[in-house]
DNA sequence: CCTAAGTGTTAGGCGACATG
DNA sequence: CATGTCGCCTAACACTTAGG
């Protein structure tokens, strides 16, 4: 039921945004597409990805009203939501959002809920402050909106949010909720507050514990229909007094009087952006009794409550915390092969923002941890950053019912030996390989596109095909400029000891290399690894060329003689 | 103005090595 | 011999500098 609520304040967010032509910022804003728009689909495809998603919210909303489960994150939730808004309207499609016939939202609030627009960008928020003054910051509390009804001084009613207008009776919750007062010390016949119901967190960092799904747990206690122990652990974040007050120290005063004291507590006086930025980062980091995904900045709402709407108003505005992930779909993924024949796993995205970075490729650590979940294009992933720079796949929502073939590299194909010659299946581990023997060699500015390049105009076969190339033959591949550099940190390498030149073969191991190669040889032996090695490179005619090119420690060695 | 190369920072996977 | 630790390899991204 909650979550009908969430999706329905989602709706009319997204629809009101659109109409205000907003939608781009707002989507990049809230990590859900970088690049906004309609994805390159045909239209059967869009159907079909249509269909889809409704199929897999429909599943979860089941799933959650019937059985009180989240099977995702409220914020994967709401981006599918939002992916789904965006691909029906790219595809002129309108879903009605209806309530399941459950869900009976019986209760009138006396005060509409306004919702809180949400700043689409930082630049927004400088927008905002800038013609209003007698701004106040307050936390974002992350839990569920309700409305407090006192009458002479009574609790008489706790109302969900519902659509705004109309919510769930949650009075009976709020008797077993001591940190919401049962009785309050006031002359006024109606008090009608309203805050945020959260799980009480004591020491939750934001920037380092997240949301931790407090807000479906908190959620949760209360559409359960057992009084559960754990709503002793209940507390409220009172965030408006319609009508009420037009001081707001008196305001702030009065509700800590009646048994509110964190709206006080946490109510900032903000004179411009910096302020403002500073304590949003501030309520970040430091620990705080509840989790919050954000700040919210307000004036003092206007004292006729009968004009209160749902949607947006115009005296608070939401500055979310980045979000710390995504939901994006996979476009490619690819096989990347190292110099040692180490296998990773590449998934190319659609791009998204987490974090301000724009996240387009997610590295996915080894060919078996592929292997568990298999992610092929198509699929719809959740990403999100590993401490602060590395994006991370953190699940897999849907697999693609028609997964494209993808040819996988079996790990018996690529290792310490392989691809000492050029094959086209071997380009990548034998590109790798140029790379680091350039660097190890000294070679600047030669990155792995100008070996590529010299691989295609040249048509290599053996590792050390470059070698035979002259100053002519290396311009005309690479342009003047890089020509002659390649061709002096050529001859510079030549010039290299033979220790530093069997490092940048890939020799393995750490032991001491010897003065040449046929003492080399003698002493691998022993070696199992370094004797293979020796001997794949004396087959692939890698020691013959060093030979021929006179480089120090191979000249007057004859690979014949060891076979 | 776009492309290539390089640097700095961050992190996961995994094999090699050390230690009990 | 099992277990823990360390270093190497590979990766993403932001940024700078130089080439074409």
């Amino acid at each position: 039921m909650f979550r009908m609520k969430l999706l329905f304040i989602k709706r009319i967010f997204i629809t009101g945004i659109l109409s205000g032509g907003l939608f781009c910022a707002v989507t990049a804003f809230a990590g859900v597409k970088a690049q906004s728009g309609c994805l390159p689909h045909t239209v059967v495809q869009a159907e079909t990805d249509v269909a889809e998603l409704r199929k897999q919210l429909a599943h979860w909303d089941k799933r959650y009203h019937t059985q009180g489960v989240s099977e995702v994150s409220d914020e994967t939730y709401d981006q599918m939501r939002a992916r789904l808004v965006t691909l029906e309207q790219c595809y002129g499609q309108q879903t009605p959002v209806r309530l399941p016939s459950s869900v009976r939202y019986t209760m009138k609030h006396p005060v509409v809920h306004s919702g809180v627009r949400k700043a689409a960008s930082d630049n927004e928020v400088e927008q905002w402050l800038r013609h209003r003054k007698n701004v106040r910051i307050q936390p974002k509390v992350d839990g569920v909106a309700v409305s407090l009804v006192y009458s002479h001084g009574k609790l008489t009613h706790m109302i969900s949010r519902g659509d705004g207008h109309h919510g769930l009776d949650w009075t009976e919750k709020a008797r077993h909720i001591p940190a919401i007062p049962q009785g309050i010390t006031t002359e006024l016949t109606d008090v009608i507050l309203q805050g945020e119901i959260f799980l009480r967190r004591d020491g939750h960092v934001q920037s380092r514990d997240g949301g931790k799904n407090l807000r479906s747990v908190t959620a949760g206690l209360l559409m359960r229909q057992a009084n559960d122990e754990q709503l002793r652990e209940l507390d409220v974040f009172i965030w408006a007094w319609p009508g009420g007050a037009t001081d707001m120290q008196y305001y702030l005063n009065t509700l800590t009087e009646w048994g509110f004291p964190l709206t006080a507590q946490y109510t900032k006086p903000v004179s411009g952006p910096e302020s403002a930025a500073e304590q949003r980062e501030a309520w970040y980091r430091q620990p705080m009794p509840f989790a919050g995904d954000g700040v919210v900045l307000k004036q003092m709402p206007p004292q006729d409550t009968s004009r209160w709407q749902t949607g947006h108003n115009h005296w608070s505005l939401a500055w979310k915390y980045p979000v710390q992930t995504a939901v994006t779909e996979v476009r490619h993924v690819q096989f990347p092969v190292g110099r040692t024949g180490r296998i990773t796993v590449l998934l190319s995205v659609e791009p998204v923002i987490i974090d301000g970075k724009t996240i387009k490729r997610v590295a996915m650590g080894s060919l078996a941890v592929w292997m568990k979940q298999r992610i092929h294009p198509g699929d719809l992933i959740v990403v999100g950053l590993q401490g602060h720079g590395i994006p991370k796949v953190r699940e897999v929502i849907r697999k693609t019912e028609t997964p494209p073939e993808l040819y996988v590299p079996g790990k018996e194909d690529f290792h310490r030996t392989s691809c000492l010659t050029y094959t086209p299946r071997c380009r990548q581990q034998y590109l790798a390989r140029l790379v680091w023997l350039g660097k190890q060699l000294g070679m600047n500015g030669t990155g792995v596109r100008s070996w590529g390049k010299l691989a295609d105009h040249y048509t290599f076969s053996g590792l050390l095909d470059w070698m035979l190339l002259d100053e002519e033959q290396l311009k005309a591949a690479l342009g003047k400029v890089r020509g002659v550099n390649f061709y002096r940190q050529g001859n510079a390498a030549r010039q290299k000891p033979f220790s530093v030149w069997l490092n940048a073969l890939g020799v393995p191991g750490k032991s001491p290399l010897p003065a040449d190669w046929s003492l080399f040889r003698q002493e691998s032996r022993l070696k199992t690894e370094r004797n293979h090695y020796a001997q794949a490179l004396e087959a692939e005619g890698v020691v013959a060329s060093l030979q021929l090119q006179g480089v120090d420690g191979f000249t007057g060695t004859n690979p014949d003689s060891h076979n």
